[in-house]
DNA sequence: ACTTACTTAAGAAAAATTATTAATAAGCGG
DNA sequence: CCGCTTATTAATAATTTTTCTTAAGTAAGT
């Protein structure tokens, strides 16, 4: 398991984040910055509260609307996706093809990543409904860690 | 197309219901089968909002406050499921395997079946992380109606 | 008929997100 | 490099969605 919360992010990462929001005509400030590469470098699914605290660290002034407000503007770029699980919005910056299992216990967001020969094709009827832009493959249920303690606790 | 929006809901629907509620001690009170019907004959995906117009029509006192209890009631007895789309949640009654595509520009969520061939296995991948108890497939993108309003517009 | 869970009502309170406004600064031309 | 224009931001306030509180009445299941 991968215990590992964050891994940096690339320059041509961070070149593409700024050609794609000049392409857009949005302008690239240090708090864009500061919020995509947070997003970008954590694996752990941040909501926005959590984005907030994590540049606050670097940035002490940023407001939770600005991180809101980026994360909307960064998600219509497609530098970054939303994932809808309880009430409040996660987001991830992993374009590689993945999907998430989803703790009912605890909440913690796993990825599950498929092996080559397995990954999930979109089924032809689902085109009838319109031109699909994402997918968002969800597993839900008890993990192992949430197994054991409920084990634990008889 | 599907247009249908209501399909009524069979007895045993409504039987396994309360057979469900009593073997878990909650009373089958008329709030609670309302809302469970609205729900389970309802495609529309509704939110708390919407079940609680709906049901209303039938029982002009019925609180907001109960719609959303018995939500989670029903969804903790596993008689309803959430779905977290955007800010507020949804809810399906539809246990047959299906798949939903949800418009980004209106919202509408629409059902998708799958041919029998073609149904989603669980990737063994992803038992390595808990026992799978839910799974939730969500495409996203332009929906035909709103591909249409678009061309309309230009 | 009794017990106790459930519901209503009305209000308050969380929790998540969005809007308002005045100040700031990014990216442009010169 | 300098100043201008305009998008963006901080701070605050407001909204939206959902949950909780209390009290009193209602009715489900035995």
């Amino acid at each position: 398991m991968n215990t590992q919360t964050s891994c940096g992010v690339t320059a041509e990462q961070l070149e593409n984040f700024k050609t794609i929001c000049k392409a857009h005509g949005l302008r690239v400030t240090p708090q864009r910055v500061e919020i995509f590469k947070m997003v970008a470098q954590s694996k752990e699914h941040p909501d926005a509260e959590r984005v907030f605290e994590a540049v606050r660290k670097t940035m002490p002034n940023v407001s939770l609307d600005t991180v809101y407000r980026t994360l909307s503007s960064l998600e219509e770029l497609g530098l970054v996706f939303r994932l809808g699980f309880s009430g409040k919005a996660r987001f991830d910056a992993d374009f590689d093809e993945h999907y998430h299992f989803v703790c009912t216990q605890c909440g913690e967001v796993y990825d599950v990543f498929p092996a080559p020969g397995e990954r999930l094709e979109v089924p032809p009827e689902v085109e009838e409904y319109g031109r699909v832009h994402k997918i968002n493959l969800q597993f839900s249920g008890l993990c192992a860690r949430c197994q054991k303690e409920t084990k634990k606790d008889l």
